[in-house]
This record gives structure tokens, C-alpha cells and sequence, in this order.
DNA sequence: TCTTGTTAGTTACAAAACAGACTATTATCA
DNA sequence: TGATAATAGTCTGTTTTGTAACTAACAAGA
């Protein structure tokens, strides 16, 4: 019988990173949720159409890695909202443009705020370089494969 | 439309501890899926029981904190796989101890290999230093509040 | 033209998560 | 003691997600 009394579950990465990521979500979560009464993957697409302008639906999909029935979901959702508009595009007749109105612009510019604000916080637990050692290792445990 | 603003969403610590979290949990749970047909909750009871020995529900709930209606439902699932026994306490009878089965017990040792090994590759990716760094800024992450 | 294949996005149905009500038992305290 | 509150755990109805099938538009070759 193997045993491995070396092995912690409070050690194990995808278990932190999970509780992390879960405890370091709720704050901002009640403000999208109760102000907004968005889901997550409503401010995701919200925050990439604020940051990068108009997108297509794939777009958004190959940038945010987040499956295209969720995102499909997420724009119904915005448009329902009239945060968002979409634009069957010329080029490409499959296409659908998708845009911020200005009523997704201003909740988008609020919710900016809300983020930068909270993020500040989170970042002041640790000094500069933790932070920014801390985003790498995390962009590097994102990557696939 | 493209702003002007020092907030990246690509930088945004939540979203990078919700990818990476997302990303580095595939890989194991491809395992406890596939091979034992158990679901995200239901292995983290089971490694609760592995590593804690015998366990109430609501102290699996303290320690891991996950909802007690979730983990009710790993409980069902892993009492009807045969891997856990209930039994009420005579001490508190509303309370139920639950207990790991020989078999609820290979499973887990073979997860914990599984999980040991999986998070060996993770830790590949850094230096020793900055695992532990990493390890010590999630926990402070995960706290409460 | 006629396949055959690819891509954009939606829909349908089952699986799973969430939230709150609920039962049963124990604890507290006037 | 009796009233009230707290705790352990389950159940139920509603959302949300996951998976796969689907429509529609484009593309490329014979």
C-alpha cells in the first residue's frame, strides 16, 4: 500500500488556488450581483468590450477563454439589460458585432472603478515586487497545457 | 473605444486566481472524474476523511468551508459509491460520523498520488522560493474578509 | 455546380449549484 | 419546567452550467 504522508491537502496548489480565487471573488461579486444584477460572465464580457471595444462573440471567447454557450448567454443577458447591442456584421454575414451602449459604458466605467479600487486593496496585503511576483506565477499557472 | 485608464482587466487579481485556478484544476480533475466518477466536492470530502480520519459533516463544512448542502450531497454520492459509512453519534444524535470504507480508503490513497504527483509539475514551473512565497500569498487570500 | 469541411453562434436537455424552508435534536435560561 | 434559540443535516424549487446537436454562412476543391 502506498503511502505519502508527505502530501497535504491545505498544500495542494489547485485546492489554494481554488479557495483564493473563490474568497478573493465574493466582494466584488456583491457589487456586480446586487448593483448590477449581473453573473460572472456577464462583467467579463462587460470588461472586455469596455477595455477593447467593439468584439465579435469568438473574439471574446479565444481572448477570455470562456466557452462560447456562456458567452452566448452573457450577451443575451447584456442585451436584455440595453448594456449591450449587437450588429450582424457585413463582412462576414455570421458575424454579430457587439458593442457597449451608453448605459453599458457607464455601468462598465463604474464597475472599472469598483475593480481598481478592490484590487488596491488586495494588493496592499503584500509589497510591489510579492505583486507582481505573484501575477506572473498566476499568468503562468493560467497558461494551457 | 479602446480608454485610456491604468485598470487591466488582464491584471485584475481575481480573474487571474479564477484562471489559474480554473487551469491548473483540469488536469486532476479529468482523474477523479474519469476514474471514480466523483465530483469536485466529492473528492475534497473524500481527502477530508483520508487526512482527518473520522469527520461530522459540519466539521468538514468548518474546515473546508464549502456549504453544507454541498456537502450533504458529496456525502449521499460517496455513501452510495461505498466509500464512506455514516454513523449517527450517540454523544449528539443529530450528528452523523462519517468514516472512510477500504475502499473509499484506496481511492484516496490513489488520488493522493495522483494529486501529489500533479502538484510536483505545478511547483516545476518555479523555484522552491517562489512556490512557497506563492503558497503563503494564497492562504493570506483566502482568508475571510 | 456540387460536395465536403469549417466557423459563428444558438438551442435543448441533462447535470449541478444555490438558496431557503424544513425536521429532528440539543442547549439555554427565565 | 416550558419557551425559545441554536445546531445538524436534508429536501425542494429555481438558476446556472455542461455537452452535444443544431442552423446558417462561408470556403475550397473537383
Amino acid at each position: 500500500m502506498v503511502e505519502n504522508d508527505d502530501f497535504d491537502l491545505q498544500n495542494f496548489l489547485p485546492y489554494l488556488l481554488n479557495r483564493a480565487a473563490e474568497e478573493s471573488s465574493l466582494a466584488f461579486q456583491q457589487v456586480y450581483k446586487n448593483k448590477y444584477g449581473m453573473l460572472r460572465n456577464e462583467w467579463r464580457v462587460l470588461f472586455h468590450l469596455g477595455a477593447f471595444g467593439e468584439m465579435t462573440a469568438s473574439s471574446i471567447v479565444a481572448r477570455a477563454r470562456i466557452h462560447k454557450t456562456k458567452i452566448s448567454r452573457a450577451v443575451q443577458k447584456l442585451v436584455e439589460k440595453r448594456f449591450v447591442t449587437r450588429e450582424r456584421s457585413e463582412d462576414d454575414r455570421r458575424q454579430e458585432i457587439l458593442r457597449l451602449t451608453p448605459l453599458g459604458l457607464a455601468a462598465y466605467r463604474d464597475l472599472r472603478e469598483v475593480a481598481a479600487a478592490y484590487d488596491r486593496t488586495l494588493e496592499a496585503k503584500f509589497t510591489k515586487e510579492e505583486v507582481a511576483l505573484l501575477r506572473g506565477m498566476l499568468r503562468r499557472l493560467a497558461e494551457r497545457g
